[in-house]
RNA sequence: GUCCCCUUCGUCUAGUGGCCCAGGACACUGGGUUUUCAUCCCAGCAACAGGGGUUCGACUCCCCUAGGGGACGCCA
């Protein structure tokens, strides 16, 4: 057999840990067997993909060395490998799976939806839908769709009974059919949703073996049924365990840095982070705990995998990253560093804005410090000013932080527009407003121009830090986080 | 709340019934090398969640309890 695996993300975001995890082994499954690994962009979410999340998802998998035999840029037989750009595909499926009595037009609306479902919460039940469409005959169907009423295509789920299936990595799982939702496969917009595009595509590119993450285990059911209907055979899966936070909580941005573009901005090497990726609920053989992508595709073996989710501790990945650093030849060093420093045009635009500033050259240190390497640790006098209060200084990174998070293209004009809008939202002087940025970012209140050190340190880093200064002023307690909510809410309307 | 998953040092892990009064690594502590620091070397600290079984024997198998996590969206 042929073996074929494949990373599906979904461009909705900056490029995510958990993406390079789950890459790194079915890459290294489909590698160590002969066979391809695929890239497939799960874009089927109009509403939050993105093109520029797209690249920055294939720009990081690159710096990562994971490259992919088949999908975007490269192609492939089984293409297009942009789900948004199969949609065909998944009406001639869907319409087939209906003949099959696998789906079934739903026409419910949202109000009686949530009204069912807060009704079933409220009665301690599962919440799901009750099948009222079921019981539409055909020609009630016919005649609702000619009218053009709204719908979505549902799938059909037995009501009794349980699924059971083996995972690679935790063996036997049964779970009762009463638990399965009737998924919604096709959305009202004609987009199909993750759990049959996936699906669909998983048996048209002819993927073998699927290693995910363990939150997907409770949808497995679901995908089940379609393969089931279909007579299809399903490919062979393996839920990862899911990466934890400090506190074990499922990794992410709130607690920790899952941007793979932090760690990179922060200058750790991509053969160490994917190292100490694979040791990540695997281990080798012997052991060791260092070694190349190529010792480990020639040794990974999936019955090594744990199910017990492990904690990301940067401390660790930081030794490891030292060994690397610490082996690397001077020229090649040299060659990294100049990269990671003034790759991609950064020393041009340093030098533009240290070079007005400057009677000598190390000045250019002395300015650029906090851009070219981390700024220096916080404690919260900083934030004293003579008419910003720290609460006030607390909100505006706060809210700095909620805006940077909507914006896509992390562009000088764009950021000054969007902070100037706030700072005028929350009627604040915008020299008053920036003060505590420049503090957050920069370590300092005076400092190079704001936007431009955003733009070199990128969206990332700039967020780390924002956050990292509101823990230094106290951090935001859950009371005080629904304030800021309700008053954010209030800004964003206006 | 319902269902599912998980449970070895603070953290990552080894361990697939006797090799384990549990081994390695990070972190931490102490010592050595080094003009400082780092590296490097040596030593130390520290865990089988609890309770029942099964067995001659249980970290390993079964059950219960507790704790942790995940899922429950026209998000993926």
């Amino acid at each position: 057999m042929v073996v074929r695996t494949r990373l599906a993300p979904s461009p909705t975001g900056a490029p995510h840990l958990g993406s390079a995890y789950a890459a790194l082994f079915n890459r290294a499954f489909a590698h160590q067997h002969g066979g391809q690994f695929i890239l497939r962009i799960e874009d089927t979410d109009k509403a939050r993909s993105s093109d520029a999340s797209e690249s920055a998802i294939l720009e990081a998998l690159r710096w990562l060395g994971l490259d992919w035999d088949e999908g975007p840029i490269v192609g492939g037989p089984k293409g297009p490998y942009r789900q948004s750009e199969r949609i065909s595909t998944y009406e001639q499926h869907i319409q087939k799976l209906c003949k099959l009595e696998g789906a079934f037009h739903c026409f419910c609306t949202k109000e009686r939806l949530d009204q069912i479902r807060r009704q079933q919460m409220l009665e301690g039940k599962v919440p799901k839908y009750d099948g009222l469409c079921l019981s539409l005959s055909e020609s009630e169907v016919e005649a609702r769709l000619e009218q053009g009423v709204p719908h979505v295509i549902r799938l059909r789920v037995p009501d009794e009974g349980t699924c059971q299936f083996t995972d690679g990595v935790r063996g036997e799982i049964e779970i009762p059919w009463s638990q399965v939702d009737m998924q919604v496969l096709i959305k009202s917009d004609g987009f199909p949703t993750y759990h049959f595009a996936s699906t669909v595509d998983d048996h048209l590119m002819e993927i073998s073996h699927v290693f995910r993450g363990e939150e997907w285990i409770s949808s497995y059911p679901k995908h089940q049924l379609v393969y089931k209907y279909f007579d299809w055979k399903m490919p062979q899966h393996y839920h990862l365990p899911l990466l934890r936070n400090v506190d074990q909580s499922k990794m992410s941005k709130r607690r920790n840095a899952t941007s793979i573009n932090y760690y990179r901005r922060c200058g750790y090497l991509p053969e160490a982070l994917l190292n100490y990726l694979a040791t990540m609920g695997w281990s080798m053989p012997e052991e060791r705990e260092k070694f190349s992508l190529e010792e480990f595709y020639a040794k990974f073996d999936p019955n090594r995998l744990s199910s017990r989710g492990p904690v990301f501790d940067t401390e660790k990945l930081s030794w490891l990253n030292g060994l690397y650093i610490r082996e690397l030849s001077h020229d090649e060093l040299k060659r990294r560093i100049y990269d990671w420093a003034f790759g991609e045009n950064r020393l041009d635009a340093l030098l533009t804005l240290v070079q007005e500033r400057s009677e000598r050259f190390d000045d250019l240190f002395r300015q650029a410090d906090y851009i070219l390497g981390d700024r220096s640790a916080l404690d919260s006098q900083q934030f004293d000013h003579k008419s910003v209060s720290q609460q006030d200084c607390l909100r505006i990174l706060d809210f700095a932080d909620r805006r940077f998070e909507s914006i896509e293209e992390w562009d000088r004009e764009i950021l000054y527009s969007a902070l100037k809008t706030l700072s005028e939202a929350m009627s604040l002087k915008f020299r008053d407003f920036l003060f505590p940025l420049f503090v957050a970012i920069a370590g300092r209140s005076v400092a190079l121009p704001l936007f431009d050190s955003l733009v070199l340190l990128g969206s990332d880093v700039t967020r780390v830090r924002l956050r990292s200064a509101i823990q230094t002023l106290g951090g935001i307690s859950k009371k005080q986080r629904k304030i800021l909510d309700r008053e954010w809410q209030g800004l964003s309307r206006e």
